[in-house]
DNA sequence: GCGATCCCCAGTTCGATACG
DNA sequence: CGTATCGAACTGGGGATCGC
């Protein structure tokens, strides 16, 4: 990150090295090179994170709704729904666009042609899957394999990268929300639910539903972690990860032990941990999933900064 | 060149075992 | 009994490597 946000990297630096000397010693980041690499990647996750919150009011073309158009953008498209009150749509939409999820060179288009369903029939719709699950399973069935089979690369995301397009898979994870979702009736149903069950707080709404989220095939920690932040950041749900869910991660496990104790393999409980993130991000104010995804990104290369990408 | 094979991954699932 | 914990078994697809 050259030049661009100096300040805000300046200033990240400073909290690190203030924190070490006066609430507990980082030892990751005792040295200059890795203090300053884990600033830039602190920034740097900051900037993705303001991106899609920025999506929740900024102009955008009708165009990135529809999935037979070449803008189609499913989380842009989950921001226009929101703004419609169309609740549902936009929980479905980025649903699907965490599972599929952004791939480096194809971009949307695994996404793009399942919620279009390749122009053969009506877009995939919540309206329309969660009142025709069986004409979405024979569809599945029938016709996507053939549908693909067509030389276009479609590829799930890196976070993605153990899922599969095989009509089984497909059906038992499609299947597993909608059937997650229908029991409640809708989406807001489901938020009123939680909000009943452990309040308001949008930390406390988060935890409920990263446990329930279990009911779901296929999304462990990294895949709930990724679709409820979405959900939080598009001003989808009212909810917030309080903290790093860092005892079911490997990479921001991994990240943390080596920023707190300087040693990526350092045997730490989880929990001290996550006690440590918290009163840093006192002072930080850049929010757990910020830290989670800096201090993951960071461990790949300690010494320098080097950009995500994937 | 080109297909076959291997290896990796910020993963997931399942079953055995240990608890209260 | 339920349920928490743990490790082994297994995963799909991309990209690198190998053998021809």
């Amino acid at each position: 990150m050259p030049g661009l946000h100096r300040d805000k990297i300046d200033q990240i630096r400073d909290t690190l090295a203030n924190f070490s000397a006066n609430v507990f010693p980082l030892a990751g980041v005792a040295g200059d090179a890795e203090r300053q690499a884990c600033a830039e990647q602190l920034v740097s996750s900051m900037r993705r994170v303001d991106y899609v919150k920025d999506l929740a009011t900024k102009a955008l073309h009708p165009n990135r709704a529809d999935p037979a158009s070449e803008i189609f953008d499913p989380l842009m498209a989950a921001a226009l729904a929101t703004r419609q009150g169309n609740y549902d749509e936009a929980w479905w939409l980025s649903f699907l666009a965490t599972h599929f999820g952004k791939h480096i060179n194809d971009g949307w288009r695994l996404t793009k042609d399942f919620y279009g369903a390749f122009g053969t029939r009506a877009a995939w719709s919540w309206a329309t899957i969660s009142n025709n699950v069986a004409d979405l399973h024979s569809w599945l069935d029938q016709q996507w394999p053939d549908l693909l089979n067509d030389g276009v690369s479609r590829r799930f995301s890196n976070h993605r990268k153990y899922e599969s397009k095989s009509p089984a898979q497909m059906k038992a994870v499609l299947g597993s929300y909608i059937d997650f979702i229908s029991t409640f009736g809708s989406h807001q149903a489901l938020v009123q639910d939680i909000h009943r069950a452990v309040g308001q707080h949008p930390h406390a709404g988060f935890d409920e539903l990263y446990k329930r989220m279990r009911a779901v095939k296929r999304f462990g920690r990294l895949g709930t972690f990724d679709f409820l932040t979405m959900l939080g950041k598009l001003g989808i749900a009212p909810i917030e990860p309080g903290s790093a869910y860092l005892a079911d991660a490997t990479g921001p496990l991994r990240g943390t032990k080596l920023f707190v104790h300087g040693d990526p393999e350092a045997d730490a409980d989880p929990t001290e941990l996550e006690e440590i993130l918290d009163q840093l991000d006192a002072q930080l104010q850049v929010g757990k999933q910020v830290l989670e995804d800096a201090l993951c990104n960071w461990q790949k290369t300690p010494d320098r900064f080097v950009l995500f990408r994937g």
